[in-house]
DNA sequence: TAGATTGTTAATCGATTAACAATC
DNA sequence: TAGATTGTTAATCGATTAACAATC
């Protein structure tokens, strides 16, 4: 990753691993930019160029291994980087991610939870032990995240962003409705922003019916 | 709407209907493109270039209206469309969409979900009935919805989507970890590929700490 | 009227697509 | 070797930014 990657390219790593992943389980051994980009709605130009945003992973006149790909993919993506994790705010979305989500498969590993409500603190969802949040800079001394899940409200967001970064969190996966506040340089955010989703959705369809 | 508007200024629109609203709390009436572009990170021509997509909603030497602004961007946004929306399976991640987001402030109302767990099938959540997927077709009859939230399993959200287009569904909310395939021209979906943005925070991270 | 700020046109920048020599 | 397909450079397209006349 010599020179900048643009965030357009970013974006479309996950897709191909995904669907690389998919051409294996279907014992697809090797694959053209052609067929790739037929597959993912993309030009083969397109595919060629994104893959050599980080280096020739192909061979002229046979194409691009597939197994060969999906790993040099993973190292980009940073796969089994093993990030540490913890999710600030444990209701029903902290519930829904701990108990569906494989967060190991997309370079994390989920450590514990922190909420302020007493009869969530002290208990376990599927084994992440949820914790006061007085408690969390002590148990960021113990369990040194990297990363933190926001779950928590919106109101709250931007302050506890900025007490996580104090305690060494460089990124950030933030559910609330809110944007984060500018953070240092290294520190990123990640936003899943349900309300802006469902909106586009509500701006695309089509009228009447 | 005349011509084609692209969609990385529909993306925007969320975003600066969600800036409005904020300025309207802290009892700001009136805005340049200038400030709104500083607040949110965009520059002041392209404030003014998104909004003039739709028509001229400013006024010369004054700036913009934060109010007027704010219903013709829930105007654009069809916020007051009322488009019924179902969700196909109901987990975890049903159980807090349902409880925590307000799909009504999204322009849309939920009516129903489907599952086919004999111990959810005949509940409900939080007042929203939990039919069979045999019953898809009847319900659809009686509830007449515009929309789908995907909360299935990845495996089988193609085959329910082509099942729903069949019924009239022309939006997609899709939170499985599959592309649906190509629909109809005038059906829309937005994705909410958790396990890609995860992957992408993975990915923009420093290494090394 | 003078100052401020829009709406809009032109210039720039970046991303996508096309083309093709290199080479497996 | 001939055919296929890459890596890479050049051309095109679209989106962002800058500039400025119009006007409140």
């Amino acid at each position: 990753m010599a020179q900048k990657v643009s965030p357009a390219v970013i974006r479309r790593l996950p897709k191909y691993y995904r669907y690389l992943k998919e051409l294996q389980r279907n014992g697809v051994i090797r694959i053209s930019s052609t067929s790739l980009g037929n597959g993912m709605g993309l030009t083969a130009s397109q595919v060629r160029q994104d893959f050599n945003c980080f280096g020739g992973f192909g061979q002229q006149g046979y194409g691009y291994n597939v197994e060969a790909l999906q790993n040099e993919l993973a190292a980009i993506l940073k796969l089994n980087a093993g990030y540490r994790i913890i999710i600030i705010g444990a209701g029903n979305l902290a519930h829904a991610l701990i108990n569906n989500f494989i967060f190991s498969a997309n370079g994390f590993t989920l450590v514990c939870a922190f909420d302020v409500a007493p009869d969530k603190v002290g208990t376990q969802i599927h084994d992440i032990p949820i914790y006061h949040m007085d408690e969390l800079e002590q148990m960021c001394q113990v369990y040194q995240p990297d990363a933190a899940v926001l779950t928590c409200p919106g109101k709250i967001a931007g302050a506890v962003a900025q007490r996580l970064t104090a305690l060494g969190i460089r990124g950030f996966w933030n559910f609330t409705n809110t944007d984060l506040p500018a953070l240092d340089a290294d520190v990123v955010c990640e936003n899943v922003h349900l309300s802006d989703s469902l909106m586009t959705l509500c701006c695309c369809m089509e009228k009447g019916g």
